[in-house]
DNA sequence: GACATAGTTCAAAAAATATTGAAATATTGA
DNA sequence: TCAATATTTCAATATTTTTTGAACTATGTC
């Protein structure tokens, strides 16, 4: 993946709707849902719903599948899963081994979090 | 994490600007970079340049820290480490089994080593 | 064929985000 | 103190995204 593809998906997940759509998807994996169903699920009309499918499946994030009359969605979970692993690779630059230990303290303690890189926190 | 927290660190991902910004705080760590050796990376006003590291800031995944008269940004890992801990929770939802299936078939890249599931952090 | 249903596309309005230049703030050094 | 430097804030404009209702396409049913 690349930073331009990243970016993609990242606005794509960046909406409330988008966000609620895509983990609703998940959610019902693996069989997924057709159009009409996510509308009783989320609140939006059907046009805006067609509108953030259309981003979904633009950034890949969402399969479509004809089935009759209806359209059946579905999340794509090695596109998120390949996203993971940009953000591994991106936020820790190398760094791997020390990110992956302080992750792990992070857990153990989330009061006291460890710093990863940089010893600033907010 | 949360969605709304999760939908403003995609927004705040999701220009070309930003990412370009963050990934290279998170080569550059962890010294970071004051605002003006930034500038000099990305081709972007200084004007311009604030308003995204505000947004940054923002979302969390930067620190800024004073420095004489110097602004010193610096990325902010954990936060990044928390991301991707909810991707990670989001895009398998229960069904890890499946997931790291998906996943394995996935390892194409050296890098990624995460295992798919809420309770599965690295 | 006529009709209802599922869902989309289109065009316009509304809302949010990005970019710019000028002015402001704060710090340093002479 | 004065001038220079580093960076931000402000206000205006430009651009993009989101939302809406009406019209359209395709499928299934009588």
């Amino acid at each position: 993946m690349d930073a331009k593809q990243a970016t993609v998906i990242f606005e794509a997940l960046s909406s409330d709707v988008r966000l609620d759509l895509f983990r609703l998807l998940v959610k019902y994996a693996p069989e997924g849902l057709v159009a009409g169903e996510i509308a009783k699920h989320l609140k939006v009309t059907n046009t805006n719903l067609s509108f953030h499918l259309k981003m979904l499946l633009y950034a890949g994030l969402v399969t479509m599948e004809k089935e009759g009359r209806f359209l059946r969605y579905r999340a794509n979970i090695p596109v998120m899963l390949d996203t993971i692993a940009y953000l591994t690779a991106e936020c820790c630059s190398g760094r791997n081994e020390q990110c992956r230990e302080q992750h792990a303290a992070n857990l153990a303690s989330p009061v006291a979090l460890l710093e990863c890189g940089p010893a600033k926190k907010i």
